[in-house]
DNA sequence: GTCTATACCGTGATAGAC
DNA sequence: GTCTATCACGGTATAGAC
């Protein structure tokens, strides 16, 4: 009873907590909301995980690392199956989004909304000094060393820029406005992440070549 | 910071406003703050623009339009230039970012602020779907026209999912989250808005010849 | 140890007095 | 145009029930 009571509220809390932050940013969700959808007591959430902004970290550092050792594991096993040979910008590129797209697919809505709230903090000028360096910049780190192996002969600010550009679509993505529903009057679909990430492969890596090529 | 005596005392508050907005979100700023910055009464902002979201709707729109038509203009000017000849891809992205370029240059930093702004509300999903289709989506309709025509063998969807790219990576640009300093080592600034055109239209351009191209 | 009820106190938006 | 009062709401601490 101790661990099921436990584990299944503060969990509840923290899905829940994800969800609204995701949707209506830090300061646009009280703590009584997040307790009211995860039907508990106003109190709980503070019993379990301390102040407010301790309350955010813990939503945000949950997944942090999950997501950061898939996407280590992802381009380690890029690198092995490359044999020897150098990796190609699309299979380096393709490491780099899998675990997003296995998240987004996965079938569990808390990753999906993990990735929102992702987005949200890639994209805020606040949070994303707080919270990116942790953990997100040294796996950046190793996959821009990746890419400088495929273009040899890129200028260190060229492939910094590209990756900018790389981070900014992929935010956008995770970010499920919905803008491109509209905009495409239905024809194309936020939630269809097969499609975005499909099309994203080809579109940054020709985008690398053009600005980092040979 | 924010602004003490200069222009009239309802210009200021949509300044300061704009510049807190831009930074916090709307949720993460006060009418007590915009005041405060503003060097108003409490009160005042009230008097001038009514509730709080009708004062962040007053800052959103004051510059919308202004963009909005620049945008047409960059647009109708390059189709000029191009004097009857198809336009080539590179031009028309060019159009779509040079007004976005100039009013970052202006030395306005209203405009600074505004575009950081514009960021908020393109990566928001709640506010996107509020704010973008008003005035920007329209602007965007033209812009997709003009690649239908520069890749005359594209897909509707694959145009739009490049579209979203540009538009992932051009917001973040915008949002000057400073990611990219860190990230290269002070190699690149997010302040460096020449850099971050300039390497965004070669690589967008390449972007949609590989996904939409002949 | 887990959870609920409640109280506290600061802050915020806004209306109405001036 | 300005100042102030009001009143609701938010974060958080505490006391104690299970």
């Amino acid at each position: 009873m101790t661990n099921k009571g436990k584990g299944s509220k503060s969990q509840r809390i923290l899905d829940v907590a994800e969800e609204l932050f995701a949707l209506h940013g830090y300061d646009g969700v009280t703590m009584r909301q997040i307790a009211k959808g995860a039907n508990v007591d106003v109190a709980l959430a503070n019993y379990h995980f301390g102040k407010k902004l301790d309350l955010f970290y813990a939503v945000f550092n949950r997944r942090a690392e999950v997501l950061s050792s898939w996407r280590r594991e992802a381009l380690l096993a890029s690198r092995e199956k490359a044999a020897g040979k150098p990796q190609t910008l699309e299979q380096i590129i393709e490491a780099f989004l899998l675990p997003l797209k296995v998240a987004q697919e996965s079938g569990d809505p808390g990753w999906r909304n993990y990735l929102a709230l992702l987005a949200y903090v890639m994209t805020s000028p606040i949070w994303n000094k707080i919270l990116m360096p942790e953990v997100f910049d040294k796996r950046v780190g190793e996959f821009v060393e990746a890419l400088k192996s495929a273009l040899p002969n890129a200028r260190d600010d060229d492939i910094h820029w590209c990756y900018q550009y790389v981070s900014g679509a992929l935010a956008l993505t995770l970010a499920q406005t919905g803008r491109i529903d509209r905009l495409s009057d239905g024809t194309c679909l936020s939630s269809d992440f097969d499609a975005a990430y499909d099309h994203m492969i080809p579109f940054v890596a020709a985008g690398f070549r053009a600005v980092c090529g040979d």
